[in-house]
DNA sequence: CGGATCATTGACTGGTGTCAACTTAGGTGG
DNA sequence: CCACCTAAGTTGACACCAGTCAATGATCCG
């Protein structure tokens, strides 16, 4: 198959570190799969069978206590890799967030195919150490922020990520959150109560806009700049 | 220098990855270095200017808001990889928690080395990998746990990190934290009396003793266990 | 002995969680 | 087309855990 060459991520995932007869090899044990919004495709605790890239939607990594409270460890966005390559165990659930296409490879095969292309490998360490970054600035949040900061800084981080296009003719950054409050409460660490307090006290602060359940429109990027530093 | 070879990390490091003669390459460019407790070696938000393997000591990785609280974002322990390469900037501060020995590379160099040396990005992607594992699962404990949670937690990691020899004649897991009290508040996102009164709680309960300020002694491991888990 | 540092303890406050009621939006079927 | 139903979000009242501020206690060291 040459589905890679034309590949949505061709350029931005980790393959894009690949030769074109490289290539080839790591098409032949991939596999396209659809994937409805809720799905889950790796289990915390389980073997990772399967380790892949991203095409289409959002995923989740997520992982929870013994009584069953969620964290949402990481999101994972078309290119991301996800997985546990040379690993036994995932230590984190996949769930996708939205209808999602994920190209996968039986870890086994991936492992293999690594060994043998190590601008692949290359690209793998890349990649995770970015993760790694985000992951450390995420625990700050986590461990240090308050309520209000943590709801302003994740709008922030989702406009980033989620609007191509930068301000509408009314000058708001507008963008359609891939999660409803309670995923969003899993993210921050917080109750979806909580969650939903500090949204509308952004907006009766006139910060934001909530055109619909999960659209936001940033109206003053830079007050919330503010709210995700201080009180 | 063949300070490489009779390394005390020389197994476990990234390192243990080259034979003899690409590991005679690497020490060309490694620079032994002695760190005293409390000293910086790297700058939250600084060009990342080196990189290193820590031979000796614990140090913490660091980053703090815009008011001046820390949060720890993870413990370096000897054959750990310490630094951002590839990178520009480093995301969090390295600070030793005892005196401490490290083997630095400028980042020019370790980056050149890596490319030539794929066995050595393996071993590095591997700990990275690893590393990203631990920091997700701490992001858990910090969106998710109680305090008496995370002291329970903390103190169970220790022990296993810290403890070489099992039990003691008693029956008790002693080890020596490279921690105080404000430090540890950093690592779990609690504040100094938090801290210090779980852990009177737990010895209260019989669980744990303190023979010293930094000398913990673990009674009951089954029973902290639980309490790292439910309430 | 006195001072400095670190840890502990107490009293109080406040932010976030909990529980419950209500609102809104969307979809289905009569 | 509207009534109803369900799921998701919002709002309010209250409780409790952890933060804050302040005082006390323990160790170490000059």
């Amino acid at each position: 198959m040459d589905a890679c060459a034309h590949c949505a991520v061709r350029e931005s995932a980790i393959c894009h570190s690949l030769p074109e007869d490289r290539l080839e090899e790591l098409s032949r044990y991939g596999r396209r799969q659809n994937v409805t919004r809720g799905q889950t495709l790796l289990w915390e605790g389980e073997d990772s069978l399967l380790v892949g890239n991203v095409i289409d939607g959002v995923l989740k990594l997520s992982a929870s206590t013994w009584d069953g409270c969620d964290q949402t460890l990481g999101i994972a966005y078309p290119s991301d890799f996800i997985g546990r390559p040379f690993g036994t165990k995932s230590q984190q659930s996949v769930t996708a967030l939205t209808d999602a296409m994920v190209c996968t490879f039986t870890r086994a095969d991936f492992d293999a195919v690594a060994q043998r292309n190590p601008d692949l490998e290359h690209s793998l360490l890349q990649r995770t150490l970015s993760d790694l970054d985000h992951a450390r600035r995420w625990m700050l949040l986590l461990g240090q922020k308050s309520a209000i900061e943590r709801v302003a800084s994740f709008l922030l981080e989702m406009a980033s990520r989620l609007s191509e296009d930068g301000e509408d003719e009314a000058g708001r950054i507008v963008f359609e959150l891939p999660f409803g409050r309670q995923e969003i409460a899993e993210v921050l660490g917080l109750t979806i109560e909580t969650v939903s307090r500090q949204i509308t006290r952004l907006r009766c602060d006139g910060l934001i806009e909530t055109p619909g359940k999960r659209t936001i429109a940033i109206l003053d990027r830079e007050e919330l700049e503010t709210r995700a530093e201080s009180a």
